[in-house]
Formats: structure tokens, C-alpha cells, sequence
DNA sequence: TTTAGCACTCTCTGCCCGAGAGTGCTTATG
DNA sequence: CATAAGCACTCTCGGGCAGAGAGTGCTAAA
């Protein structure tokens, strides 16, 4: 199989070295995508001619389909046994022939009156965007929570637990929260916490986590330890400590491609092991829109089977997260598609609100 | 089926009625539900006898099966087909023959050092305790989050976004943090907002929802509408609002019960839905504990076909939390209980140290 | 260029059959 | 009387086989 270049930009590469598909070879493949991603099953001339109402007999579409196969739009599981379409007649077709990509406008409504319902509780947008995506989608969805991309500090709170214990609680100019346990070298209890929160939240401000460091110098041995863990709490916040949700394995079970337990068991492996995430995120830099990776298209050996399609939200340049959905290689990409933009938007607005 | 009640309590039913069983008839039951629970294939007497190396012949430990498949222990799937345990022949393994019943050390070690090592990140403990709890018991497992019994405030942050947009930043007196966004009747900044959440974290520290709704006569129009989202937010920290965790999908689908995608979507659903929750919440009242539920046992139908281990967790009366094991009903028990107990004290020992 | 006809191929399903495993019953034995 | 041995019977599972169905490529006719 040739070398792939993902997006649109792949239209070039077929036009240069070959002539155009005919307007037949056009609808036919269309209609052979739609087909066997509705059914699952090798579609073959007749029972194309059957369900589609075409103008010209199987012989014709059997001729068409040879032509298709030549050029690498379709394959040949066995020698009777229909065709299906290549990682390229799936490419082909998201470039050309997919036609409308919004999310019908009645969906867009639903999903967005269960956002407006649970609009303040922070902590359940990541789930229910996942939720909401693999519905709208129909597939497997993967939704990271938003990563700031240089953290800094806007609120600090100190909260006593025990007399060497205690919260420390961040807020960062995202609006991100976070929250972690400490461990103070003395005991310290709430009346000695506040008034150190309230002069280190003046003094610390939008700062870095290596300028929360640099205050280190000449103070306390108790602020000492507080600054400490507030720079590494909040370096915690960046790529690497990113909460990923994933929804819908309900649909990828429905489907015959993850039938058996041994792919089921596979694609959960990925899920879990964020395998999907770490492949994705280095597309976080070729900035944003919606991309579309089919089969072999993928980085990854493992995602050879896969059709991905994701796409980064947030707000540029300050705080971004990714969020995709994932299905077999046979999956419809239009609708996921759109799903993934809508939710994309929709996400990226509320992470403006948060901004401030 | 008879009506069973759960629990070793059991044990009374069976002596009340019919003569105890006989040493080798416990053996011989224990020897089947260790193979089938080993393998997943009906044990026969042929086959028990080569792997057991039993004292006695086929012939009589058939002898032996018939007598415990009459008491209603073992059935019989097939004229051919070897035996297998019935709920009730699981239920008497689970209180008579199963032994011991501790957590190896060596695991107890490895999981308390997992715990250790994000102590800090409170986000993480239910994830952490449901993919721990899930690997020691080799099942699937659910972790709810720790529902405050009556949530009292503790502190309070008010976080200016917009100009009629915020955060509220709630700790409790168990140590729970929330943020929710909330709208203000009028513009307010963060200089209008920082002294109104001091004074209000004073004035509240300690109050139930309700306690601080009654704040709310004679305040400002901006402090009234925050005390409300306050006492909202409070209230939606019970129950209702807990947060399930479950881990361990791969476990499930390595066993034949679930190898078709049929039974492994119920599974889902039942895990999706949160009706596992729903339907183990009740026993809270009961008391501390591993309750174990089999097959019929259950009190939902959708959960005849499985086995349930699960226990509460928490500082008594104060704040608790579920968490638990689930599979087919042929799972090994020993090891359930065993991990489900250990993660529940170690989860009970953390928001000790959380209340403070 | 399109279509009809035809021979061929491959999968899928149902069926049969034999091997293997397990049971219950009857009878022998210490 | 409990245990063991022998035996006829039953049921599942896997392989082999045939026929149906669907699809293809090729050739020739319209």
C-alpha cells in the first residue's frame, strides 16, 4: 500500500497521476461506502442494483466496481464474496462525496440543552461531552480534559486537616481547580493557614510554577513547603497528568468488528492504556479543525483497524484539550464528523466562559 | 428456588432441614467449585478424580454428586455434561469452604504502595481504588465516590470569570471540595468578591444547607444569590450526586460468560446505568461489612446471572461510600472478598485522615 | 457502451457421523 | 453396608460433506 498523506490534501495525489472517477464511479462508490457501512456486509453488484434503484444493470456496476477495484477504492475479501471499500475509498469518500457535515440542527438543540442543564458543575463536562459525542456519533468517544498550556496561578487556598496535614487548593487563570494533600513540616493549624494563604495568594498571582519557586527563598520553612507543592501541583497540570474520558463502548460492541472478546479486549486495551491519546496529541500542534485518520493512515500499528476521527478544543494558544471518537476502519465518518466539530465548538465556548 | 436470605445466616436453613453434610461430601463440593470456577467447563467425576487425586473412585464420587446435586448444591445442565454449582452450592462454599480469606500480604503491599504514591491527588483515589480493587480480585469493579451523610461547610472561595460569571469553591467538613460556576444578579469583580467570601466562610463555617439558606434574609442581592448556589451545591454532594467509578471491562471479557457481544452490552448497561449502585445502596443501612450476593440472590432481575461482593467504606456516619466486585456467578469468591475488604479499610483509613 | 448469459468460485448452513466424556444403574467385593 | 467396577445410554463437539446462495469475470449480443 503507497504512502498516505492524511486530509484533503490527498485529492492532489489521486488527480496527479491518474484521470479523474468518472461521475458513475462517483456514485457508485458513494453508494457502496453508505452500503456496507449500514450493513457490515461485502456489498455486491446485484444486491447493490437492488437497494439503490440505480439506472444500469449489475453488469454495468460489476464493470464500474473492477475499475474502482484497479484503481485501489476497493477490495476483494474473496474471490465471490462482494467488495468492501480500501482505507482510500473510505479517504476518497470523506473528501468528495460525504456532501453535508453539520449536525442535523434538532440534535444540536439536544445536546445543547443537556449542557445548559448541568452548565455548573465543572467537574462533569469532560463526562458528558464524552457521553453526548458518542451518542451524536454513534461510535466510541474519547474526550481529554482541557491541559493548560503554561499554568498559572489566580486563587490559593490552605485548609487544615490534621496538624500535619492538610489541602492545598488551586485555582489558575483557566479557571482550572485543582486539588491535592499536603504535608507540612510543622504542625499548623487553620488559624496559621489563612493568613499564609491570603498573603501568598497576593503575592503569587499569575505567576509560573518556577516563579512560585523562586519565592522560596528566605521564607519559612512552612511557606517553604506550601510553595513547593503548589509549583509541583500545578506542573502536574500540563500534558501529562490530563484526565481522559472515554463513553459508548456499547456501540463498538454492537458492531460485528468487535464481536469477538479478543478485539473487544483489544480496543479496551487502547482506551485504558491512553494508547489513543498519546498517538493524538501531536496533532494538537498543526493547530485546529478536524481530522481524520483511516486505517493505515494511523500512527500506530495498533489503530490499523481504526477509523479516528478527532479534533482539539479550548482556547487558542491558552488551554486545549482533544477529543475524538473512534470506531473500525468501517465506521460513518460523516456523522462523526460533524459530531466531533459540533462538540469541539461547543466545548471551546465554554472553555472561553471559563477564561474570563 | 427457595427464598435465601444472605449471608452466613444460610448455614441455620441448611442443618434446620436435613442432616449436615459429610466431610468428604464439603470436600468434593469445594474440589468442583474451585475447577469450574478455574475453568468454566461443567466438572465431571472422571476428570475431578484425575485432577484431584482423590482417595476414592468415580464411581464414588459420582455417588458423591448425585447426593449433593439431590440437596439442591450442584446441577446438571445436560444428561452428559459434567456438574457445576448451584447459587445455593456457591453460598455454602462462601460460608463453610472457603477458608481463609485475608489478602495476601505481598499484594496488600503492592496496592498500599500505589496508594502511596498519589496520596496527594484527591481527584484520583476512587480511579486508583477501582483499577487496584479490579486487578486484586481479577474482576470488575465499582467505586462510588464518598457521599457526605450530612455535608457541612468547612470553607468557601468566590472566583470572579466574568463580570456576572463565577466559581464557587466549597470544602466540607469531611474534605470533599466542589466547584460550581454560578451567575450574579449584578456585575461583580474579584475585589467586590474576595471579602464577601471571607465574611461568608466565617459567618457559614460549619452549617448545614439548610443553615445557610436562612443566612439569606437581610443580605445583599449578590449574597443571597450566592448563598443559594452554596446550599445547592452542598446538598447535591449526596447521594444523588456520587460519582461511580469501574474498572477492569478486560477481566469480564476474558471470561466465557460474556465472550458474546450480547451479554457483554448488559453487562454495560447494567454498569452504565448505575442500577448496580441503586441496587447496593440500600444495604448501606445495614451496617460495615462485605455483603455478598449470588445469582438469584440479588434483589434486581438483571442481576440473577451474576455475583456481587461489595462493602461499604468510610468514617462512620459520617461519610460513606460503596465500592465492589462484580462478575458472573461463577467467580472466585475467596479472592473478591478478600480484596474488596482490604481496598474498603484502606479507603476507610484515607478519609479518616481526610476528615481531620 | 451497455447488457444478458453463463460457467465458475467461494461462503454459509444444515446434516451426519464418530469420538469423547459423563451419567445412572446393576452387580460384585471387602 | 459402603465402595468399586462394568456397562449401556445420552449428549456435546468437531470434522467432513453436499447443496443453496451470492458474487465474479468473461464472452457475445444489442
Amino acid at each position: 500500500m503507497h504512502e498516505q498523506r492524511a486530509g484533503a490534501a490527498n485529492a492532489d495525489f489521486v488527480r496527479a497521476e491518474e484521470t479523474p472517477l468518472t461521475e458513475r464511479q462517483r456514485l457508485i462508490l458513494r453508494l457502496i461506502v453508505r452500503e456496507y457501512v449500514a450493513t457490515g456486509r461485502p456489498v455486491g453488484s446485484r444486491s447493490l442494483w437492488e437497494s439503490s434503484g440505480i439506472g444500469v444493470s449489475p453488469a454495468t456496476i460489476r464493470n464500474e466496481m473492477a475499475a474502482l477495484e484497479e484503481r485501489g477504492y476497493l477490495e476483494h475479501l474473496h474471490t465471490s464474496g462482494g467488495r468492501v471499500p480500501t482505507d482510500r475509498g473510505y479517504r476518497y469518500f470523506v473528501a468528495h462525496l460525504m456532501g453535508d457535515i453539520e449536525l442535523p440542527s434538532s440534535e444540536q438543540l439536544t445536546i445543547l440543552h443537556q449542557f445548559r442543564q448541568i452548565e455548573l458543575q465543572l467537574e462533569q463536562w469532560i463526562e458528558l461531552a464524552a457521553a453526548t459525542l458518542a451518542r451524536a456519533a454513534g461510535n466510541v468517544s474519547v474526550v481529554s480534559a482541557p491541559i493548560p498550556q503554561s499554568p498559572r496561578l489566580r486563587h490559593l487556598e490552605l485548609v487544615a486537616l490534621q496538624p500535619r496535614l492538610g489541602l492545598i487548593i488551586l485555582v489558575t487563570t483557566d479557571g482550572a481547580v485543582r486539588q491535592v494533600m499536603a504535608h507540612w513540616p510543622d504542625d499548623a493549624d487553620q488559624e496559621t493557614l489563612s493568613p499564609l494563604a491570603d498573603s501568598l495568594a497576593v503575592a503569587l498571582r499569575g505567576s509560573t510554577p518556577d516563579e512560585i519557586e523562586s519565592h522560596a527563598v528566605g521564607a519559612s520553612a512552612l511557606a517553604r513547603a506550601v510553595l513547593d507543592q503548589i509549583a509541583n501541583a500545578l506542573r502536574g497540570m500540563t500534558a501529562g497528568g490530563a484526565a481522559v474520558r472515554h463513553s459508548g463502548l456499547e456501540h463498538a460492541l454492537t458492531q460485528p468488528e468487535f464481536s469477538h472478546s479478543a478485539e473487544a479486549q483489544e480496543l479496551l486495551a487502547l482506551l485504558g492504556g491512553g494508547s489513543f491519546v498519546s498517538a493524538m496529541l501531536p496533532r494538537l500542534e498543526e493547530g485546529p479543525g478536524v481530522r481524520v485518520f483511516i486505517g493505515a493512515e494511523n500512527p500506530a500499528d495498533e489503530l490499523r483497524r481504526l477509523g479516528i476521527v478527532v479534533s482539539t478544543y479550548g482556547v487558542d494558544g491558552e488551554v486545549v484539550g482533544v477529543l475524538g471518537v473512534v470506531g473500525p476502519t468501517r465506521m460513518a465518518y460523516d456523522r462523526s464528523i460533524s459530531s466531533v466539530r459540533y462538540v469541539a465548538r461547543l466545548m471551546s465556548g465554554l472553555m472561553a466562559d471559563l477564561r474570563g
